[in-house]
RNA sequence: UCCUCCUUAGCUCAGUUGGUUAGAGCACAUCACUGUUAAUGAUGGGGUCCUCCGUUCAAGUCGGAGAGGGGGAGCCA
């Protein structure tokens, strides 16, 4: 029997369809990448379908030592050859190969992964190479299958997938410092009379800048196809140096018209079950083997640091609950009735009208409630221009629809608000904080034209892959990590 | 940007109160063995102790400056 192969366009089987019920018997064409090589006869092959190897044996006697030699770590083989059944324990089937080709050489002496552990900060520095751990394999497959899951979710509920742009002329919303992107050349760019650099000659005409969010844009498309989503990459050049800041990330932005901030928060907590779930019954491999990893090293921190909690166990326990919802107010009570402030162990000061600081959403995300919290309502004065003003603040206590999702280990997953839909009150505001009106006058003729209540929020898509797969370093769930003095590749 | 820790072989790390020729495991090479599971055994090669300046008879070890990296904070997603 010869294995034919109706999905692919070319002969060989991929190694987790061949794992998963390939008939013994069968004659296969394999492709792939040396894991390890023992005993001059077993090849252990991956080709990145998942992290199993298919182990080839190669019998004693029947092939070349110019050969053998060859078949190093990292190198590339076509295998042909037929499925039978192993005779040794760590695996059902194996195939015993007829023929082998080198496809190319790895130099064993030069090739820099080795069939052992190595530091996430030694593969950081070999991000061209680190696919091909079973580590870097199994958080990029799930990077993958909640990409594909986001699309999905979307699609399924008639959302319009918006494509917002990457180069964008408005820095209104003040989400952070931002690239500058210009033709102009750096020395002698040419000055206006004010001795200021001088836009209009710029290829564009005025000065740009890469995009910090899509929600304005969005907001535009929600005005016609009433649910929109966006999801790109953003840039902020914020000197961020922490685990959960990256230059370039993406970013899943929804936005709704007809929707109001309870909406909002029950599509976000849906969304993100959405998400984990999709990655439990999808790559279940996966997570069971970071989840392993992570218990792995887990075992290596002092007890009082250790979460608890495995991977798996947490994941389903996200999935099984409600997210905690509070206010902004109740949150600030809590904080000032727990025995944490009353030890004065907050380094920063706890009271109304402030921003709440990482110590704080940890307490209670980690402390108090220990699952996802949704914190709404927070004072206008620390929030965005757009968010919707609550109507009967007490006065000096004003809040906004505004929504924060916060998660265990990783902070803030999602931000989100119902946006301000009166055209007066969102002037007001605007005036308030110096935003020019004139240069966003497209932005509030979704005001002057037809304006309804709607509501969105943005969820960093490498949060979330820190979330689902454990990795505590945000620069190990993106393939190319762009921070502060680094752009490798 | 701030605080803090780290930098010794390709990788992971040890290196005593400053002392003579800087070690181990893995990787690599050679040989042996052959149903292995990060194969095993033997032998061997492999070092700008991050860089510069200083203290000292003597610096991997002590001091200063710089570079790179980790963790935490701020900013945020």
């Amino acid at each position: 029997m010869t294995f034919e192969n109706t999905n692919m366009f070319n002969k060989r089987i991929k190694i987790k369809q061949l794992l998963s019920g390939t008939p013994t018997g069968t004659e296969v064409v394999v492709m792939g990448w040396v894991r390890t090589f023992r005993n001059n006869q077993f090849i252990a092959l991956n080709d990145g379908s998942t992290n199993a190897n298919i182990q080839i044996m190669a019998t004693l006697g029947e092939f070349e030592d110019t050969i053998l030699k060859r078949i190093t770590t990292g190198a590339s083989l076509k295998i042909i050859g037929t499925v039978v059944e192993s005779l040794g324990k760590g695996q059902s089937v194996e195939v015993k190969a007829k023929s082998i080709e080198i496809l190319g050489d790895s130099d064993a002496e030069k090739f820099p992964l080795q069939p052992k552990k190595h530091s996430l900060e030694f593969l950081r520095e070999k991000a061209h190479l680190r696919f091909r751990t079973n580590t870097f394999g199994s958080v990029f497959r799930l990077r993958h299958a909640l990409a594909f899951a986001v699309h999905q979710f979307y699609n399924d509920r008639g959302f319009v997938y918006l494509h917002t742009p990457i180069i964008t002329s408005s820095d209104a919303e003040g989400a952070g410092e931002m690239f500058r992107v210009t033709t102009l050349p750096l020395e002698g760019a040419p000055k206006n009379d004010k001795g200021e650099i001088d836009y209009t000659q710029d290829f564009f005409g005025k000065s740009t800048n890469l995009t910090v969010s899509g929600q304005l844009e969005g907001e535009l498309g929600a005005m016609a196809f009433s649910e929109i989503y966006t999801f790109g990459p953003t840039f902020r050049a914020e000197n961020s140096n922490t685990t959960r800041h990256l230059a370039e990330f993406w970013m899943i932005e929804p936005e709704m018209a007809f929707h109001d901030i309870e909406d909002n928060m029950n599509l976000a907590e849906a969304f993100i079950k959405y998400l984990i779930n999709y990655a439990l019954k999808n790559n279940a491999d996966d997570i069971d083997f970071l989840d392993a990893r992570l218990a792995e090293e887990e075992k290596q921190l002092p007890t009082e640091k250790r979460s608890g909690f495995g991977l798996r166990e947490k994941l389903e326990l996200v999935v099984n609950n409600d997210f905690e919802r509070i206010t902004y107010t109740e949150a600030i009570d809590i904080l000032l009735n727990s025995n944490h402030y009353k030890k004065k162990k907050f380094q920063y000061e706890v009271k109304w009208g402030i921003d709440l600081q990482s110590e704080h959403e940890r307490y209670l995300v980690e402390q108090h409630f220990k699952k996802p919290v949704i914190v709404t309502g927070y004072p206008a004065a620390i929030k965005a221009f757009y968010m919707r003003m609550n109507d009967g603040c007490e006065p000096g206590k004003e809040t906004v629809a505004a929504m924060d999702i916060l998660a265990p280990g990783i902070g803030e997953i999602v931000g989100g608000s119902q946006r301000e839909e009166r055209l007066d009150q969102l002037e007001a505001r605007m005036k308030a904080m110096h935003i020019p009106l004139e240069e966003m006058s497209w932005y509030l003729d979704t005001r002057r034209f037809g304006t309804v209540p709607h509501a969105g929020f943005g969820l960093g898509f490498e949060r979330m892959i820190q979330f689902v797969t454990g990795m505590t370093n945000i620069r190990d769930v993106i393939a190319f990590a762009r921070t502060p003095k680094n752009c490798e590749y």
